[in-house]
DNA sequence: CTGAAAGCGCTTACAG
DNA sequence: CTGAAAGCGCTTACAG
């Protein structure tokens, strides 16, 4: 049987306001009440029922964090940081995973699980910018990632056309002449991929080799063989790149694995940056160099973001549309060992 | 503004019920009125309450799952595939890391979120038989990994000893004497580690190199550093292992970074076994040999479990626990490259 | 096939 | 400091 709060209250002798009060901690109750109010909870095996809590208060103190997937280790990380520090702040979170599709983020991004979340931080792959229009406006969202979007929305992301030009200027500065890019996905032109393939660009348009097709293997997803299949390819074309940085890390240790069958060594023959700073990349063969955006600083920014539209100040909920830049860092390993 | 149900049925000229069939799909509704119903919740925007339903059926078509940690690819995968799998049964799932840690674990055992989830699957570490039997029985829990409680709960677990067995056999197979073992936790005796080290040591003890503690390596924890630590202290014993067969992946992959870093080569001078068939162990440098659980089957017969109890026959929620157990196999690659 | 009404278990003004 | 009562937005017997 399941105990209400009128159960305990009856049992107590109090109203159930009194045992409210003392559920949730309100001073105003004597010393004596809050005790025998106290013994009755535990005596029943009292526990609110959180539902009736969230129909009442018109929130729920859950976000949701709808990811693409959780099969890269970066969004895996990521989702760890944000459970981690909303826990911390009294929010619970409800992964979500889009499998980086555009339905399925449509629908998150249109209010899916109405009032059962009181706002979603998401993280997309195909949305459009219509689709983030035609939003009846719900709960409050904050996007992550770099997208180029024009609606009202928080966004976090770091400056993906720095990163990769760092990172290509890194092996440039390692005295490597063809450095390749992996990773560009086809199509739509918005997303992080093009703009570290286009930091890639800028960088070595200024160069001998260029910044032409030839030295970049577009790939149709984000994962380990889609890497490795991605170098085999630039292996097979004649391109002949001397350092390759891949869009990510988990597409750089599949890069590396096709190296690695082809017998050639990383750093000596090809040297490889990638992208996430993913604990994996610590553990290679070659360590793995890498840009490393400040994850715990993302996750804190969104959660923040989120909570001080919903608990901010009035003046803080009406705020316009925020863009924070979370930093990133080089990470040098053995990936890219040599003079510099 | 919130549009509620009864202004949607305001606005179509019919009572609340209806527009209730309307919206969860029942029969006994004319078409004509269907579609002027439809009409409405359209223009207006309606979304149902979610918490509203969920305090009025009792029900909220949340489960949890509580994992010790999602930077282990591991649990990434599994819950990815559990998320996914109770998506199709129209359950959403809450995940929620517990680190391993004991305090962590009671609360979930012990119904925290009280009428939020429907029902949990947890997979324990430090969890005592004791915590569980303390439950104030709440929700019908599902337990995860092999651990021998003898607290009444439905139980899913792959034979971890003669899993341990196998990969060790395998090991003895290839020709190798000196097979370690690299992962078994101090401390409680019930944890799947213990089950794998007590697999190792059956075989092991009758052979020459005989089970003894020379040829294991304790580690605290179950990461990449615990691996690479394990690794070190093994080959610093002077216990000259020819072989090691690994707590799971992660440990493995430490432990291989160690052996490169010795310049020691795997397969030829160690050859190498994992356990949980992750998918960053098909690309290292030597892809990775292990143990394969079916992990699918794992979240499927979790989940099933669950809804049982949840959803099913009366005879079917008042069954005796039941205990689980998925196969596994063993996924031959680089890392054990050799004769048979 | 549709309507009027009760009630899920809380919290919160409103009184006292 | 405590109580009696309304109401959050649904669903579901109960009538008709």
């Amino acid at each position: 049987m399941v105990i209400s709060l009128k159960d305990v209250a009856k049992r107590a002798g109090v109203s159930v306001k009194t045992v409210s009060n003392v559920v949730n901690g309100y001073r105003h109750v004597t010393p004596a009440t809050r005790q025998r109010v106290q013994q009755v909870i535990d005596e029943l095996g009292y526990r609110p029922n959180l539902t009736a809590r969230h129909l009442r208060k018109g929130r729920t103190g859950i976000i949701a964090l709808a990811l693409p997937e959780l099969g890269n280790p970066y969004f895996a990380e990521l989702a760890n940081a944000v459970i981690n520090y909303a826990a911390g702040l009294d929010y619970i979170v409800l992964l979500d995973p889009t499998n980086g599709r555009r339905d399925q983020e449509i629908l998150f991004a249109q209010g899916f699980r109405a009032r059962l979340i009181d706002g979603l931080i998401l993280s997309p792959i195909e949305l459009e910018n219509e689709d983030l229009l035609a939003r009846g406006h719900d709960a409050p969202l904050v996007l992550l990632g770099e997208r180029e979007y024009e609606a009202p929305h928080d966004h976090i992301a770091i400056d993906n056309v720095a990163a990769a030009r760092t990172a290509t200027q890194h092996l440039l500065d390692l005295g490597r002449e063809r450095v390749a890019f992996i990773g560009a996905r086809q199509g739509r032109s918005r997303q992080p991929a093009h703009l570290r393939l286009r930091g890639w660009r800028e960088v070595m348009s200024e160069t001998a080799a260029g910044g032409g097709d030839d030295l970049v293997a577009t790939t149709d997803g984000y994962g380990r063989e889609d890497g490795a299949q991605g170098m085999a390819r630039l292996l097979d074309s004649g391109a002949a790149p001397d350092a390759v940085f891949c869009y990510n890390d988990v597409v750089a240790i599949g890069a590396m694995r096709t190296l690695a069958e082809r017998g050639l060594r990383v750093p000596e023959d090809v040297a490889v940056v990638g992208f996430d700073n993913i604990e994996d990349g610590r553990y290679c063969s070659a360590t793995l160099t890498t840009i490393a955006p400040h994850k715990q600083a993302i996750a804190e920014a969104a959660v923040d973001a989120l909570l001080s539209r919903l608990d901010g100040a009035e003046e803080e909920k009406e705020a316009a549309p925020r863009h924070v830049r979370p930093g990133f860092a080089l990470i040098r390993r053995e990936s890219t060992l040599g003079r510099p």
